[in-house]
DNA sequence: ATCAGTATGGAATATTAATTCCATTTCGAA
DNA sequence: TTCGAAATGGAATTAATATTCCATACTGAT
């Protein structure tokens, strides 16, 4: 009965893709809705796997699969495949060239530009309820919630993001210092026992706030890093690393995902000693 | 210096992957050393891309992708990617299951707040998008462009949006002035003909915030207001209002629309400035 | 039970990607 | 400046993977 396959334009995204799928999948024989059922119910395998993988897993055989994906419209297993590595990878296309683009057009009218850091800030929020570590963040909490006063720091473009939570951790009367080197000052000997701190840098990292971190870390309190690369100089053995990877335009990042980490940071401590549920 | 690998077992997660790339990455010769910042900034495309990908997006060859991937303790690029397609399958499907995922860790588990908060922030980011005013927008960095200097003030829940405005400015070397009332001091003598004043202010506004702002008003300066609603001390004629209406969770919100209006405005008047197109 | 039309399994082939190798270039010490 | 070692680019080789093909097994109508 599915001999024939209609001449079709293949499925350009994922609502085709399951639309497709409906409609394709009443009146398959046996090997073919196998492979229908299979791959609805594991959509997400299809960018990581190998034809030989999924054939196996759904128990058909390879050609069985082949047929399948023709099927449902695209030419072989590699044009499907196609399609979700690039649903996958969408968290990030190159964004320095869409600027670009969008700037040669003469399109730098600052909507168009606000459109972008919208987008970037979207983007950067998805990777991060994506990528983020959930153990890691409870660690980071607990050792939080047990201080007796929280150190912050953060200096230029994190410095934003230090005085938000200062003002988060006054607002829930948790003991907190922002360390913000003014006159130069660093009052590193206000670190006593029982304290922690909370470190915030990104590339190109500020010398300031790493000194503070490691000699917090060095006098034994917990140290939490929000940072965004994995290779960063507070990528040290006992130091909680929180991991944000920002999508940035040039030099600008709109910190969206920072912000969003730190401030659930913040009310998690504040609601553990509260005792707030 | 890096021909001969020392036999090692290769990294089995992604925290092994973070170490090792990091303890590799002191003194690598410059191609390696791209491969190993590119694969560091996005560790999410290995799973679904080539070598050949991977190295043309690196700026480097094939081959010497697969000597870094040898250096980084794998046999060869295959069994990278291994590592992180079955990372992929088994920690994240896509990203609304995922927040799902982080919800269901239990109501008020820190991955859960995190959920809520990123869902504010998009929300938020949506809403800016739709919501803003393109003719004020362009009416605010006309003025601000022109300004000699121009002053920011935004205090407690705000004050990071100043902060970080203050360093968007001094970035671009845009004469800028935080007024950050340290001391109790508001250095309203500072607003001088030819000045224009940025003032951040969400409900319950901040007292000295209005008056500083009503004072530059008075004494003829541009002023524009980033608030949120639209009956707010601020709205005045003559004063530009830029409106944000922030989605909060709880007491708190992320800032993150906020914060992605005020990063287009300074590069907006940034680059308006310094003539770059 | 027989036959025509499908469906299926599995091996054969074609394609694409990974890996290696080596000639050439670059770098740094003498 | 010269030499030797390390690094690099790119082509050649090898391995893996997708795709096709066809002999065989079903299925259901007569």
């Amino acid at each position: 009965m599915n001999g024939q396959v209609p001449p079709q334009s293949p499925p350009q995204n994922i609502e085709e893709f399951n639309d497709r799928l409906k409609t394709v999948s009443t009146g398959l024989p046996k090997r073919l809705r196998q492979c229908a059922e299979y791959l609805a119910e594991n959509v997400d395998r299809i960018a990581v796997s190998t034809v030989a993988e999924l054939a196996a897993a759904a128990d058909v055989q390879p050609s069985a699969m082949m047929r399948f994906c023709q099927i449902m419209g695209f030419s072989g297993f590699s044009e499907m495949q196609r399609l979700f590595r690039s649903i996958y990878s969408s968290a990030l296309p190159d964004y320095s060239v869409r600027l670009a683009n969008l700037r040669d057009r003469g399109a730098d009218s600052p909507s168009a530009l606000l459109a972008e850091f919208v987008d970037a800030g979207r983007m950067s929020l998805e990777r991060l309820a994506t990528a983020v570590d959930a153990r890691l963040l409870d660690q980071a909490v607990a050792s939080l919630a047990s201080a007796q006063m929280i150190h912050l720091v953060g200096l230029r473009r994190s410095f934003p993001v230090a005085a938000y939570l200062s003002y988060a951790f006054e607002k829930m009367q948790v003991p907190a210092m922002l360390h913000d080197m003014t006159g130069r000052m660093d009052y590193r000997q206000a670190l006593r026992p029982g304290d922690a701190l909370i470190a915030i840098t990104f590339a190109p990292y500020t010398q300031e706030t790493i000194d503070l971190a490691l000699a917090a870390h060095a006098a034994g309190l917990p140290v939490v890093a929000i940072t965004d690369m994995a290779m960063n100089p507070l990528r040290v053995p006992g130091i909680v690393p929180l991991q944000v990877s920002e999508v940035d335009f040039g030099e600008f990042r709109a910190l969206s995902a920072t912000l969003s980490l730190a401030i659930t940071l913040a009310v998690s401590v504040g609601s553990r000693r509260n005792g707030v549920k």
